[in-house]
RNA sequence: GGUCCCUUCGUCUAUCGGUUAGGACGCCAGGUUUUCAACCUGGAAAGAGGGGUUCAAUUCCCCUAGGGACUGCCA
C-alpha cells in the first residue's frame, strides 16, 4: 500500500478573530503535515457573507503568521467555490440521492416547537422525500440529501476511536438553500475532497457533523479522509473559553507579549503529550507529534504554565532572534520602536535580561536600566572606590562572563574589593558575584549595568536612583 | 428531551493488568541572595462513586453521578 502524501487544512470562518482554540487546531494540523513532509492548506469558510469580513480574514492570517504557522499556496475562499458546490448538489439530485423539499421554514419551525413541547425528537422528516417530480408544486424548494434510515454507521476517529451512530438519528440535511446557495455541510465535504485533504483534524464540536458529512462522501463515492476530532480548550474554571477568562483571541496573547515559540510549545502540549516531555523545540514537536498522542478529554488553559514555558523559551532564544521578536512585539502593540542606540544597548544587555523575563513586557521592564538615561553627579568617595575596583578588571571580565568561562581567583578578588565598598552602591556587586561563585545564576543588575553601560554611566544612574 | 463524547494530584499529563501511581506548572517549608528575577533542598497533593471480569485493576465491561458537544435554509 503506497503512502499518500499528507494534506491537512485549517478552515476558520472569518466571523471573528483567530480564537486561541482555533490556533491550536491550526497548530496540530501544521505539526502533522509539516512533520511528515506534507501540505498544510488554509481555507477561509466565508459562506456566511453577513458575518464574514475581510478584516477578520486578515486578523486570522496575521495570527497564524505570528505563530509561525505557514500554509501552502494561497488561502482559498469557500464562497468562491459555490458553483462547484451547487454542481455536486445537482449531481446528487440527478442520481436520486437527494430530493427537492417544499416544506417552508415556518412549517418546520412549527414542527420543532411541537416536538420540543412533546419531548419527542426534533429531527425533521420531510414529506417530500418520496414524492414524484410530477407532483411537485411550482414553489421555492431546498435540496435535501436522502439519509439512510436503517442500520448504523461507524466512523473511525484517530482520537475518539470508533464512534457508532444509529442511522435513524441522521436527518435529511439541506444541501442547497431555497435561494440556491450551498450550505456549509456540503461545502466542507466538496472542498476537502477537491483540495485532496487526507486528514481532517478539527475540534470535537464537529464530531456529530462528521456523520452528516459522511453521507455526502458515501453518496458521491468519494475517498474519506482520516478523521481526528480533538477536544476543545476550556478556561481555567472548566467552562468554555470566554472573555471573562481574559483572552480568547490569539492576538491578545501576542499583545500580552508571549513569545510565539512558547505559545506553540504550550498549545501543543495542551491536550497532546509525548511522555513526560514538557519543554521542547519546534524540531522536536515536528518529530514527535502524532495523532495518537492526543488525549480525549478537554484541557483547561493555565496561564501560569504558559508563562513558565514562555520563560524557558526566552532563555533558550538566540539573542538576535529575541531582539527581533521584541521589535515585532513593539510594532504589533503599536509601541514606539527602539532607537538605534537603544537597540545597540539592548543587544548588549539581552544576554542577562532574558534569564528573568517570561514575556516581552517583562523583558522591557528589566531592560529599563539600559533604555532610560538619567546622568547625575556622583559622590566623590563612591567614584574613587568604583574606579579603584573596576579599573581594568571589569573590562577583562566582560568576555569571560559572556563565554561563561570564569577565572575564580579573579572573581574572588573582585568580591573582596566590592565587599570593602559596602557603604556605596557598588557594594551591591558583591552579592551577585558571590552567588555566581557559588554556582548560582548571576543576578546582574548593577554588575550588568557596568558591563552594558560602562562604569561612569552606571554610577550616574545609580546615584539618580538613590535620589 | 434525544444522540454522541469525556472523567488520574488545584492544573497539564505519564501509565498501553502487576509501579512506593511518575513528571511538569502552581502551592507550602527551608536554604542562598543587599534590587528584580533566578537557583538549591524538602513537602503536601490524584485514579468521581458502585458493581463486575481476573490470581491481580487506574488500566477491560456495565451502571450511577458530574461535565461537554451536537440536535438551523450558522459555520
Amino acid at each position: 500500500m503506497s503512502q499518500k502524501p499528507v494534506v491537512t487544512r485549517f478552515a476558520p470562518s472569518p466571523t471573528g478573530a483567530l480564537h486561541i482554540g482555533g490556533a491550536r487546531t491550526a497548530l496540530f494540523n501544521w505539526l502533522y503535515a509539516r512533520g511528515r513532509g506534507g501540505k498544510f492548506l488554509l481555507r477561509i469558510e466565508d459562506t456566511d457573507k453577513a458575518r464574514s469580513s475581510a478584516e477578520n480574514t486578515q486578523a486570522i492570517l496575521d495570527g497564524l503568521t505570528w505563530l509561525g504557522l505557514d500554509w501552502d499556496g494561497e488561502p482559498s475562499s469557500q464562497a468562491a467555490n459555490a458553483d462547484r458546490h451547487v454542481e455536486v448538489a445537482r449531481d446528487l439530485l440527478a442520481q436520486g440521492k437527494a430530493y427537492k423539499c417544499f416544506s417552508t421554514q415556518d412549517e418546520i419551525e412549527a414542527f420543532r416547537e411541537d416536538a420540543r413541547a412533546n419531548k419527542t425528537s426534533t429531527l425533521f422528516r420531510s414529506p417530500w422525500r418520496d414524492v414524484a417530480e410530477g407532483d411537485h408544486p411550482d414553489a421555492p424548494y431546498v435540496i435535501r440529501i436522502k439519509a439512510p434510515r436503517d442500520g448504523k454507521t461507524t466512523l473511525h476517529d484517530e482520537v475518539q476511536g470508533d464512534v457508532t451512530w444509529s442511522n435513524d438519528q441522521l436527518d435529511d440535511m439541506i444541501l442547497l438553500r431555497s435561494d440556491g446557495t450551498p450550505v456549509y455541510m456540503l461545502a466542507v465535504v466538496v472542498d476537502d475532497h477537491d483540495m485532496g485533504v487526507t486528514h481532517v483534524v478539527r475540534g470535537d464540536d464537529h464530531l456529530a457533523n462528521a456523520f452528516r458529512q459522511n453521507m455526502i462522501y458515501d453518496a458521491m463515492g468519494w475517498d474519506k479522509p482520516v478523521l481526528a476530532h480533538i477536544p476543545l480548550i476550556y478556561g481555567p474554571d472548566g467552562k468554555k473559553m470566554s472573555k471573562r477568562h481574559g483572552a480568547t483571541g490569539a492576538a491578545e496573547y501576542q499583545a500580552m507579549g508571549y513569545p510565539a515559540a512558547g505559545m506553540r510549545n504550550y498549545l501543543a502540549r495542551l491536550g497532546w503529550s509525548h511522555g513526560d516531555d514538557e519543554f521542547f523545540t519546534d524540531a522536536q514537536a515536528l518529530e514527535w507529534f502524532d495523532l495518537d498522542g492526543i488525549g480525549k478529554s478537554p484541557a483547561r488553559f493555565d496561564f501560569k504554565k504558559l508563562e513558565n514555558i514562555c520563560g524557558q523559551h526566552i532563555v533558550a532564544s538566540e539573542n538576535a532572534a529575541l531582539l527581533h521578536e521584541l521589535q515585532g512585539y513593539l510594532a504589533a502593540t503599536g509601541q514606539a520602536a527602539l532607537s538605534g542606540p537603544q537597540t545597540a544597548l539592548l543587544g548588549d544587555a539581552i544576554y542577562c535580561l532574558k534569564e528573568r523575563a517570561k514575556t516581552m513586557p517583562q523583558l522591557i521592564e528589566k531592560a529599563h536600566f539600559a533604555l532610560t538615561s538619567s546622568p547625575l553627579e556622583l559622590d566623590e568617595k563612591a567614584q574613587a572606590q568604583l574606579t579603584n575596583v573596576s579599573r581594568g578588571i571589569l573590562t577583562e571580565l566582560t568576555p569571560q562572563l559572556q563565554n561563561a568561562s570564569w577565572d575564580r581567583d579573579t572573581l574572588e578578588g573582585i568580591v573582596s574589593d566590592l565587599a570593602a565598598a559596602h557603604d556605596t552602591k557598588l557594594g551591591k556587586l558583591a552579592g551577585p558575584l558571590r552567588a555566581a561563585l557559588a554556582g548560582r545564576a548571576v543576578s546582574p543588575s548593577v554588575f550588568d549595568m557596568m558591563l552594558v553601560l560602562g562604569r561612569d554611566e552606571t554610577i550616574a544612574r545609580l546615584e539618580q536612583q538613590q535620589a
